[in-house]
DNA sequence: TTGTACGCGTTATCAA
DNA sequence: TTGATAACGCGTACAA
């Protein structure tokens, strides 16, 4: 090693006269080192130039401090909202995050976390979806699921039932004569899917002329761009001169379709309605700012890093309910914008 | 401790009948250990679900194949690509990533770090700028800035200068009547203020009417879209009915301008041109597409990691060269789309 | 209030 | 090819 040897608690015990335990209770039990010696403690600590090392800490007391984050991309101003507000929580809760971007790949993303888990995180916040929570529930640490399938795991989501309901009741306020919700499609274990369900339940218990529409957005912008496009296109054959209340499965589809509006008509026409989902701020890039159902991405990242604590917690303390997963649900709220 | 106690070498080596010497080569050298032997290692290993523990690897090996990442925000596509290319890297180079998001605030920027180092981290990639390079290049690990002042810390930039250059005479293809160049006051020790030069060294070279509208567009959409705003009607009194051909110091910017156009145009107009900066997503999920000076994220990213490797070396292997800061440049390219 | 002795899980050294 | 022993830097009984 020509490594700089870093200062370690010996020096300072043998600068100081102390044992090597005083040094370490001047960090962990400051009341039991008198303040005369807690001074010359500190003054050793300085001249020296100690600099704290977590490693040997973790290794003694098991506790990282760590939690490992998998998220799909960060393309997708949805997913990184919500990285940037759970990193944010280390600002209240102390904990660290280890990140990975996530391929599709199943056997990389178990790479990922055997990588995690080695490193010897206390919890993980996962937003993938290649791995089923059936393999995931079986992990040696708490895993808390975010808009993914989370049938074993524990989980926070939106109220995207509830979502549905509220965006299609907005368009309703319009009057429409047809609404139409935009989809990919998506499995049923999937919390988004209920965004369908809230859309199909409020249209059909009043009556109200409606489709949903299921078409393959994709994940790159190039896909999602020409599906909205498409499904434009076929708005346009299909419904000619009706008014279209158009709920889309979320903001970056909202905005394509909406482009494709402005294109046609130079700008918002009464002949659409839009609505996305999410609120990220592709919502508000747009020339004419689109309506949305806000998830609270911010409150969901915080009860997601809540959840995880308190699922540790139980875990440590042997607490036998650290084996049932608990799903939080998040009350979504309506924006108005200029799109409706 | 009610933890369950994890499997570790003693375990294996019980079991087996081998010492823990030998598992550890089992991982190490596995040359050194016959197959046979090799083999009933592996079962075991398999039988009592071994779980690799790096914490203690790193405790006596010195080397995390940790890096510590510090970026101002997520909500700009700029940063969010950023990092999301640098994760990437993970597949390649193997190094893991703990990710800081960072306030303006001085002090919690020296918290992350302080937090970092004690984890041992090997190198520090940063973005943010509240902390001067002087004061950056004394801390213990090889410092990677990319996109901000690094007068004293290694770092990757785009070649701004040329970026200028390209954007102007892009515009001039076009036969504006004036060139405008919209920036935020930057200061010259950031890369990007060179921006400005270039733009402003193309259009003096050849006579060219411009101006340089340096406005505070801050950083919250809201900051931004008001001042582009603001930008764009004092271009409409200030030059009605000439061709503008307007480089903007970055997508979002150009993004926002080209949303003032649409609102009063009803869509792209011959009295505009615009080209932005970066090729962020932002720059294709408008309505009509945006010209760009594409700094290539990923190969920043990229060179960014393979730096920051070299200097860990070079720091390890004890080579006077670890102090000295090397600045690396990437040549951006002109991507042509509807905005201009 | 302080110190001794040992443990955390792995690697490195040196012998065998 | 394998093993005993001592690190790595810190925490914690237990004793003083």
């Amino acid at each position: 090693m020509s490594e700089k040897n870093q200062v370690t608690f010996k020096e300072i015990a043998e600068y100081t006269g102390f044992s090597k335990t005083t040094i370490s209770r001047y960090f962990n039990k400051p009341a039991t080192v008198t303040e005369k010696n807690r001074k010359i403690i500190r003054e050793a600590l300085d001249l020296l130039g100690y600099q704290e090392n977590k490693v040997a800490h973790i290794l003694a007391t098991g506790k990282t401090e760590y939690v490992g984050v998998i998220v799909p991309n960060l393309d997708l101003d949805y997913y990184s909202s919500m990285l940037d507000r759970i990193l944010k929580t280390y600002n209240e809760f102390g904990y660290k995050f280890i990140v990975f971007v996530g391929s599709n790949d199943t056997a990389a993303e178990e790479r990922y976390i055997e990588e995690l888990l080695a490193y010897q995180i206390e919890g993980l916040i996962i937003m993938n979806h290649t791995l089923p929570s059936e393999s995931l529930c079986s992990l040696s640490v708490p895993v808390v699921a975010i808009e993914r399938e989370d049938r074993f795991i524990n989980s926070v989501n939106s109220d995207n039932y509830l979502g549905g309901i509220e965006a299609a009741s907005l368009l309703t306020e319009k009057t429409c004569d047809i609404l139409i919700h935009l989809n990919s499609p998506t499995d049923e274990s999937i919390p988004a899917s209920q965004r369908i369900s809230g859309f199909r339940d409020y249209c059909s218990a009043r009556d109200l002329r409606y489709e949903i529409m299921i078409r393959d957005f994709g994940y790159s912008h190039e896909e999602v761009y020409s599906h909205a496009k498409a499904a434009f296109e076929e708005m346009e054959t299909r419904y000619p001169g009706m008014k279209k209340g158009v709920f889309c499965a979320n903001d970056v589809i909202a905005n394509y379709l909406l482009g494709q509006v402005i294109r046609k008509y130079g700008g918002l026409t009464p002949l659409y309605r839009i609505v996305g989902f999410d609120n990220t701020p592709v919502g508000v890039k747009a020339p004419y700012s689109i309506s949305t159902v806000d998830q609270q991405i911010e409150v969901i990242a915080r009860e997601a890093i809540c959840l995880l604590m308190e699922k540790i917690r139980q875990k440590r303390t042997g607490d036998p309910a650290a084996r049932v997963p608990i799903h939080k649900t998040v009350t979504p709220i309506v924006l108005r914008r200029e799109s409706t």
